[in-house]
RNA sequence: GUCCCUAUCGUCUAGAGGCCUAGGACACCGGGUUUUCAUCCCGGCAACAGGGGUUCGAAUCCCCUUGGGGAUACCA
């Protein structure tokens, strides 16, 4: 098996994260087995799609490290291949045109065939009874079957269906007389004769199927009788998605086609397609879909599902990349923080869950968290610096400083966003929770502590963390604080926050004299408010 | 409405009839380390949707109910 495997996005907006986790799961797949990963733009939708979108889609492949084999197929520039393809179905008569519209073209449409029995996907289920609604007419013809059951309120309710879901067809009337029999009319049918029925009450037939494996979800089927010929080519003359899709997926000898959920019904049809075309039938995977935190589908009401949204923020790509794998996947040993490599290594389709996923920005903060602190010093520096640059206060600030705090808060910096509250180091331009300042400077003798200690701190003539806690703890000695005492308020007083990185390193970066400023300005706030 | 899929801690998951007193991770809560913060370490909370079967034995197999999702297009 060459394993050959597509990602096929039309682009028609933002590249969501359902729709990554697809590709990730293809690429996965690809790797894996030494196959190939393709990528194909489907861009029919010539309304929708547009350049900056598939620039988008680019780009955030680039940066996941989705590497493609081979170029890009587009699928507009398959439209003579998929012409040609609706004109050999046509004149192979597996194809037909359907109603005429108001500009006088019409649709051409796939015959499911109904010499069905011998294709390998097709098999008999057996007998099977309708119980219809007496008053509504019945028509039979080559393009399908219309009639209607009856709802639990005594209700027709309207059905129709491909003429294949109907061998052996049979109609009773209310006396239990055969009135019709599919059999006898059925070269007359086929070459194009409508019967037009009333007064069937019951239909018996022979009830067949379209089956197929899917690598995930097992065995799947569907009767044909539950199915209507699909338009395959509009009547503009545009091919519609079941027909280039199918088209595309044979041009690119794609073997196992790995997508969402959402398709498991539009493959049934797909599968008699490629039998049509006679083309040999792939294997399907159908991945189970990716939920918001609300625990519904996304959809594109959903800010911040956007696989850009998460580069922005500052997300590592190997952190979503392998936070994505782990949706709906796992390895099976109690392995999380894997690399692409290791992921791709480990992955198998039959380890996929067949139920929902749903997106925990928690878990992936910490992923994140952790790819970032194992980060070489010099490029976490790099990438926060030019996150710094993007507000006010980071455009003035000196590399040398800027190195220093970054070397201070990677080990506690969970996604780059958090860099914005490293603006206490270069200025003294924020504000204090009054509530805090209660909290922290009730005490008097914490007061004074904090004053003595700023007073020293200025003089200190050569400051080093290790002067700077032994100043702090001369001034607890001697306010009659307990050791640690004072920590918490001039953090405070310092930073403006209650966590930061070590306390003595903190002050050596702002400095001496601002520290005893902001001390300074800190006790003067907290009295006024009084 | 009909058809299909699906159901383990709040979340991601392990689990293929006895290894399950249901394991791990995130989150949360305690404790330890750090004179402070974070890291780190240790501990705790917390689930087989409900009901019927099958079996000596069910989270695991079957059925029903309920919840969730999908499909039912001249969208993709």
């Amino acid at each position: 098996m060459e394993c050959r495997v597509r990602f096929a996005p039309s682009p028609t907006g933002q590249v969501h994260i359902g729709n990554i986790r697809t590709a990730i799961f293809n690429w996965l797949f690809a790797r894996h087995a030494g196959g190939s990963f393709l990528l194909r733009i489907e861009d029919t939708d010539l309304e929708r799609s547009t350049r900056a979108a598939i620039d988008t889609l680019l780009e955030c492949m680039d940066w996941l490290g989705l590497n493609y084999d081979g170029e890009i197929l587009y699928q507009t520039a398959q439209r003579p291949a998929h012409e040609a393809a609706a004109q050999r179905l046509l004149a192979e008569n597996k194809a037909y045109y359907g109603k005429i519209d108001e500009n006088g073209r019409a649709p051409v449409l796939f015959r499911i065939p109904f010499a069905a029995d011998d294709i390998p996907a097709v098999r008999t289920v057996g007998p099977a009874e309708v119980i219809l609604h007496p008053e509504e007419k019945i028509s039979i013809a080559y393009s399908g079957v219309n009639f209607a059951t009856v709802s639990k309120k005594g209700k027709p309710v309207p059905e129709s269906a491909c003429l294949a879901g109907f061998k052996d067809l049979k109609l009773f009337d209310a006396a239990g007389t055969p009135v019709f029999d599919l059999n006898a009319e059925s070269n007359a049918i086929k070459a194009g004769k409508r019967c037009e029925l009333s007064g069937g009450v019951r239909m018996t037939f022979t009830r067949r199927e379209v089956f197929f494996h899917d690598l995930i979800k097992g065995e799947l089927s569907k009767p044909l009788d539950g199915m209507k010929d699909p338009v395959i080519r509009r009547s503009d003359g545009s091919p519609v998605f079941h027909l280039a899709n199918v088209c595309d997926d044979i041009l690119q000898k794609i073997d196992h086609i790995i997508r969402g959920d959402d398709h498991v019904e539009n493959t049934y049809r797909h599968i008699l397609l490629y039998h049509a075309l006679g083309a040999p039938v792939p294997h399907y995977a159908h991945l189970p879909m990716l939920v918001n935190q609300a625990g519904k589908p996304y959809s594109k009401r959903d800010g911040d599902a956007f696989v850009g949204d998460f580069r922005q923020k500052g997300f590592l790509p190997e952190a979503l990349f392998n936070y994505l794998a782990l949706l709906g996947w796992s390895p099976g040993d109690g392995r999380e923080k894997m690399t692409r490599s290791e992921l791709a290594a480990a992955f198998t389709l039959d380890r996929v869950k067949s139920s929902p996923a749903q997106f925990d920005l928690k878990k992936l903060l910490n992923l994140n968290g952790m790819y970032i602190a194992e980060l070489p010093f010099d490029k976490f520096c790099a990438a926060a610096a030019e996150f710094a640059a993007g507000f006010e206060w980071g455009k003035a600030v000196g590399p040398d400083k800027f190195s220093r705090v970054a070397a201070l808060m990677q080990s506690r910096t969970k996604d780059f966003t958090q860099i914005e509250n490293w603006k206490y180091f270069f200025s003294a331009d924020f504000d204090y929770d009054p509530k805090q300042l209660q909290k922290q400077f009730g005490d008097e003798q914490v007061r004074a502590g904090l004053t003595a200690f700023a007073a020293e701190l200025a003089a200190a003539p050569e400051l080093s963390a290790e002067r700077i806690a032994g100043l702090l703890a001369a001034a607890e000695t001697e306010h009659g604080l307990e050791p640690g005492k004072l920590f918490a308020p001039l953090r405070l007083a310092v930073t403006g926050v209650g966590s930061g990185a070590e306390l003595d390193e903190t002050i050596l970066l702002i400095g001496a004299p601002a520290c005893r400023d902001r001390i300074g300005r800190a006790l003067e706030i907290r009295r006024q408010n009084l």
